[in-house]
Parts: C-alpha cells; structure tokens; sequence
DNA sequence: GTACTTTTACTCGGATACCGTCTGTCCGAGTAATTATGG
DNA sequence: CCATAATTACTCGGACAGACGGTATCCGAGTAAAAGTAC
C-alpha cells in the first residue's frame, strides 16, 4: 500500500509549468530532465495530466505542454486523481456476508463503511491545499537563489 | 495503492476468535477454512497478529489461536499495523531537493508534510473504532439466526 | 516571390518487457498431548 | 501400574513459485513549424 512515485513528480511538473509566460510551453524531455525522471515513463503520466485537464498539450515541432489552470486551482488531490485513477484506497472482499450467507440484497460491510470514512478524511486533507500553496511554501528566503536559476532555465529551455 | 486483503481476513478472524470461551482456542485451518481463505498463506498472518500481540498462540496438539486483548482494546487501526506494517503511505523521493540542490541539512519536502497530515487523518479514523464496535454492528436482528450458527460452529470447532 | 514538398521535432497511444510486492505453497523444526511400549 | 518412547496434530519460520501492478522502453502514427524546392 503506496503511493505512486508520479504523484510527486507531477506536482512539481505543474510548479515548473507555472514558470512559464502566457503561450509559451516546455517539452516533455525537458521537464523529465530536469526532474531527474525517466523521460518516456514521465510523458505517459503527462498524458495523464492532460486527460484530466490539468495541462494542456500543443502537438508539433515547437510543441510541449502548460498549465491549462491556474495552480490556485489544481488541489493536490486533482493530481493525485489524475495519476492514481479513482478507485478507493479498500475494497471488501466479501468475507463477512460469505460467512453470515447474506443475500445479495442483504449485503454490507462495516469494514468498508469504516474505511471510507477513513479514506473520505485522507482525501479531505488532499482537497484543502492547492498546488499554488506548495509553490507558496518554496518562496522562502533561504531558497530564492536557486529558484531563480530554475526560473532562468525555464526561460532559456521552453519554445515559442 | 491499495490495501492488503489480509487486513479484512484478519478483522473478522479476531471476530471469530472473540467467540471461544475461556482457556479454548481454534486451529489456524479451521479459521482460514470458515474465511474461506487460502490456509497456508493465512497462517503467516495469523502469526503477524501474534508478533503483534493481539492474539495468542498455543503449540503443540490441541493447540491453536485465540485472543491475547479483548476485543475492546483492539483498535482497527492495530490490525492494519500488524498486517501492513509501519510503512508511511507516502514517501518523497527527494525531486524538489534534487531540484533546488539542497544541502543535507536543508533538505526538506512540502509534500511529504501535506501527505503525513493526509495519512494521520487517516489513521485517526482507523484508530476510533474498534474491532468490538464493529463487532456490535453485527448483532443487529436480521443477523441474529446467522450469528447464532457461527458460535455453534465454533463450540463445535474449538478446542480444549 | 509564391506554392508545394520534405524534413524535423514534438505529442499520442499501444505493445511489450522488467521488477518488486503481494499472494500462495511447501517443507523442516519445535512443541505438547495422546498413545504405545516395557518392565 | 508406572515410566519411557513413539505418534500425532498443531505452531513456527524460512525458502520459494506465481500473479499482479507499477515502472520503464520502444515503436508507429499524427501534427505543425521550419526548411528546401520548383516554377
């Protein structure tokens, strides 16, 4: 039971994008490049992002991906939606009704009503805090010169 | 992400196992069978639960399982540790340092600390209920007649 | 110079292979009650 | 009848095989800008 590595190197894909001036875009390579991620791997996920709307893709030379919202917008839990799916944290395997033979109308699991609650909590948390609040937490005195050498790579990397 | 099925199996085995009157104990297959889980595999976790001290064991001939807490002490949330070990659901794989080129001391992950709030919401939910409360959701009328089957199976079953 | 073709560098989606973890099986060792054996 | 040995049915722990999902790679197809070509 864990988490997919993609869910973290796509939150800080999407910080990375939001560098980016209006119509602008970064190709894939670069932005798995400088995440220190396996390219290919990393653009199946992008594509994942783009299904679930948080990035959009410009196809064609000069092509690359950007934000197609605003990271005030994108709660991490979008993200986690995006690269984990939707299915839930447990799923019953049915031991309980086996053992109490219910019907099917009869069915339930005090188990799963638990972890929902649980998982509903878990996900709560995920909900109240947006990307725009991670990237917030980066502007921290102590780490101003280095974002601002991404800042210039961003510049110097992306196309059009 | 998903969670082991070992951990129903074993919440409703401690259900089993709360029926055995003092001093008696119940077989590992005979457990597993009434599951309706596979034997051999059920008897390593059976032992996680031992290790873990939630239940007993007893070798030998007419030796078997049975509860070492009762069912009110054993928190939903224990049964998870015992199962799934103390893992954290979440763990950074360091890109934003990579990215920011952070000293050791420095080093530092937002997201590591919005997952860490996630999972202890998580896990406070697991940790309200107990398997008795669980248990008591079961004694609701319509299953009374089936309940009733279950505990003459285990007077049948157990033994010393 | 303009219209057309070719090249180039991207995204897109599927097929496939690798690898770690969860699931499941098997075996030898330890343990204790029962049974068998010998005096 | 009593003491000892063998049998039996469990737990214990490790080794190992199989299934599955996450990770990773590769390829052909589609796309659009740029470069090249013909008139």
């Amino acid at each position: 039971m864990h988490m997919k590595t993609g869910v973290e190197q796509s939150v800080y894909a999407i910080i990375l994008l939001n560098m980016l001036p209006e119509k602008a875009v970064l190709p894939g390579e670069a932005i798995s490049q400088q995440l220190g991620v396996s390219a290919t791997y990393f653009q199946k996920l992008l594509r994942k992002l783009v299904s679930a709307d948080l990035i959009a893709s410009v196809p064609g030379i000069k092509g690359g991906f950007k934000l197609k919202k605003r990271i005030e917008e994108i709660r991490v839990y979008d993200v986690y939606l995006a690269i984990e799916g939707q299915q839930t944290l447990y799923s019953s395997s049915g031991i309980l009704c086996d053992m109490l033979e219910l019907r099917e109308e009869d069915r339930c699991c005090f188990l799963s009503d638990l972890m929902e609650e649980a998982e509903n909590a878990w996900k709560s948390v995920l909900k109240q805090k947006t990307v725009a609040d991670l990237a917030g937490e980066m502007q921290a005195e102590r780490f101003a010169g280095k974002l601002k050498s991404l800042q210039a790579w961003v510049q110097k990397t992306m196309v059009v």
